[in-house]
RNA sequence: GGCGAGGUAGCUCAGUCGGUCAGAGCAUGCGGCUCAUAUCCGCAGUGUCGGGGGUUCAAUUCCCUCCCUCGCUACCA
């Protein structure tokens, strides 16, 4: 069994989370379950950033003492991982005395060794332009914006030794294709490296300009600044260096953001390197969530809330779009409309079409459960062929943090199940009364969506226990082996009893567009977010779940009008549809397509008073326009007209 | 200014160590099925593969140059 150990950065308190660190805990959540689905022992790591000025900076405005403040914001983080479905195995705080002692007792080991040197901090400064600025810089010794001298402002702080490990590093990573991924990351820290000297590392403040901090061992007028604090916490939450847990997970893969490359390529495996620990097993960088293609800020107001996209489409939707999304390194673009693409074409109308159709099929063919497979046609064997494909793509580009891909991979499993059905005609086969073949098609579908919901566990935890619930297996994580799913065929047992009908993933309205950025500055309380939808992913299972409640506005929405029917018939080109001419009031009568077919002839309309629902969209259904929907109501057994109690004029308001 | 990444169908992007490589999904149009969640399946597209030049029998894929976009270059998490 081998060891997976994966981390998020930790995250700086000095903002609520949002969209990119949800983001990065998921990813790593989706990692570490795929890791134990293929047999790994996992441990998955993520915490707060706590020290440093502008964390003493926001307290104090606060009128609280920093670790008050850290408290607070540390807290909405730890429970950030809950929201989105994401179980850390530690979150650590770099308030926590642990981690203080082996921050200290690290930076003791490293100065003793020599790496960590008292010097001068300092440099030319241009209060025009609020910097400092290189010899290399300065023209003739003046700012080449102001055209000034600047001021060489000197602090005395304690340096690490980077440079020296410059040399190492570049072999190291030229040695490890894998230890900055992807490529382009690994490239840009190379030419970083090899295209001038490193400098040294500041890696102090005087505690006359700050004290929120960890005070260094080996001189108390100091504090520790930033990274050889905050790095460290990927050690000092395994308790290193004599922890069970560090023996046994380390070393680390780590997960961040393309904004902290250089600390964790460069600074962090050169510190490592000082302190005598082996190096990180890989990098992971990831891009920016954009919105609408501009960078997400607070003073755009285009912040998206993590919570209020799991509230309106739970948490595996929004998990899935994220890890669909996102291509491994490149930035991505998140909108409301995105995911509700996303959620729709590949959720509802691929996947969760897909359960819907092959139960409802196993229990009108097998009373409900999954029958037993004879012989297989070539054109199963092709199946199964593209299946083991689509996994093993599945698995290889997930191993390696690329989850769009990976899901990409699978739902070419997907829709070639759909496809089969299409191919393979159950309905004919039981129509023809072919018991035999039928059960072998209905046992390939079966199966195979049992291994699509299993490799889906990762991304999707919550939506991939419902599904095989709904295949009637219970989802126990030691009993699975992701790795031979491919090669392993028939896991599914025969006569396990399956649900009737699935609902794991209601389509939804596409949301109207947010408004511009520019309005969204105006009024940034009410952006886009308002999800005026329907039920979230939520209903577990069966036909009927309690609505969720909408506001009057949304009702009013509805120009719900009673009119009579002047006439119906069979549409040409489908069983189902009915073809209905409508009188609403208005000169022309409405043409108004309806699904109403198995459960209406024609006669039994012509002449009824219905309520229609006039506002629709018009949509061309199987090359008929239709202008409307007839509502009716219906229970398990019976279908009714919806109508009025006595006759109304034609086009009278339905409130 | 320096360094880096990228500019491929309406949209989001794959892809090519130079030769069936011009692709996928979404969106659009048309056709088919009826097991299914206005769902599924099939067919159809359009693309000067950013502009120009060069190397080559052959370049979207290599070289040069220009244009555009975005990052990093700030001990700042």
């Amino acid at each position: 069994m081998s060891r997976f150990f994966v981390t998020t950065p930790i995250f700086y308190v000095n903002a609520k989370p949002h969209l990119g660190h949800a983001f990065t805990t998921i990813l790593a959540d989706a990692m570490t379950r795929f890791h134990r689905l293929m047999g790994d022992e996992a441990f998955f790591l993520t915490g707060t950033d706590e020290h440093g000025d502008k964390i003493a900076k926001a307290s104090d405005e606060a009128g609280q003492s920093p670790k008050e403040y850290a408290d607070q914001i540390s807290g909405l983080f730890r429970a950030l991982g809950p929201m989105l479905g994401a179980k850390p195995d530690h979150f650590i705080r770099t308030t926590d005395p642990e981690h203080i002692k082996t921050v200290q007792k690290v930076l003791q080991k490293v100065y003793e060794a020599g790496d960590i040197y008292f010097g001068e901090y300092g440099g030319h400064y241009c209060f025009g332009c609020e910097r400092f600025y290189t010899e290399k810089e300065l023209v003739d010794g003046m700012c080449p914006d102001h055209k000034t001298r600047p001021e060489y402002i000197a602090e005395k702080n304690y340096f690490f030794r980077m440079s020296k490990y410059q040399a190492w590093l570049i072999e190291h990573i030229n040695q490890n294709p894998d230890f900055i991924r992807p490529a382009r990351y690994r490239n840009e820290v190379l030419s970083l490296l090899e295209s001038g000297a490193l400098e040294d590392l500041c890696i102090s403040r005087p505690k006359s300009r700050l004290t929120w901090g960890i005070e260094l061992p080996f001189d108390q007028d100091f504090v520790c600044y930033v990274w050889f604090d905050a790095l460290l916490n990927y050690v000092s939450a395994l308790n290193y260096p004599r922890g069970e847990k560090f023996k046994k997970f380390w070393p680390a893969n780590h997960i961040v953001a393309k904004d902290i490359l250089k600390p964790h390529a460069v600074f962090w495996p050169t510190m490592l390197k000082a302190a005598g620990l082996a190096p990180y097993q890989s990098l992971n960088v990831h891009g920016y969530w954009l919105v609408r293609d501009t960078k997400m800020s607070k003073s755009l107001g285009n912040v998206v809330e993590p919570k209020q996209m799991v509230d309106a489409y739970g948490t595996s939707a929004f998990r899935y779009f994220l890890l669909r999304e996102m291509a491994f390194g490149s930035d991505a673009s998140f909108t409301e409309e995105a995911l509700v693409g996303r959620l729709n074409a590949d959720l509802a109308n691929d996947l969760g079409n897909l359960f819907n159709r092959v139960l409802s099929m196993t229990h009108k063919y097998f009373e409900g459960k999954v029958p037993s497979p004879t012989a297989e046609t070539e054109e199963d064997a092709e199946l199964k062929r593209l299946g083991r494909d689509a996994m093993r793509n599945f698995q290889g580009h997930f191993a390696e943090f690329r989850t769009a891909r990976a899901l990409e991979s699978l739902w070419e499993l997907v829709r070639a199940l759909n496809k089969y059905i299409d191919t393979s005609a159950p309905w004919t086969l039981f129509k023809n009364k072919d018991k035999a073949r039928l059960g072998t098609v209905m046992y390939m579908l079966l199966e195979h969506m049992r291994k699509i919901a299993v490799h889906l566990w990762p991304v999707m935890p919550e939506a991939s226990v419902k599904m095989l619930e709904q295949l009637g297996c219970c989802f126990d994580l030691d009993k699975v082996n992701l790795a031979k799913e491919p090669e392993v065929w028939g896991l599914l047992d025969s006569g396990l009893a399956v649900l009737q009908t699935s609902n794991l993933f209601p389509r939804v309205e596409v949301p109207e567009p947010a408004p511009p950025a520019a309005l969204e500055v105006e009024t940034p309380k009410a952006p886009a977010a308002e999800p005026k939808k329907k039920a979230p992913p939520k209903a577990p299972e069966g036909p009927v779940g309690p609505a969720d409640s909408i506001e009057f506005a949304d009702f009013q929405k509805l120009d719900l009008r009673v009119g009579t029917v002047l006439s119906a018939a069979k549409h040409p080109d489908a069983d189902k549809l009915l073809v209905v001419q409508v009188a609403l009031g208005d000169p022309e009568p409405r043409q108004i397509v309806a699904g109403l077919a198995d459960r209406f002839s024609p006669e039994d309309l012509v002449g009824k008073q219905v309520v229609v629902v006039a506002n629709l969209a018009p949509r061309k259904l199987r090359g008929i326009q239709s202008q409307g929907m007839i509502l009716v109501a219906k229970d398990a057994e019976v279908t009714r007209l919806l109508t009025a109690a006595g006759t109304v004029d034609d086009g009278g308001k339905v409130a």
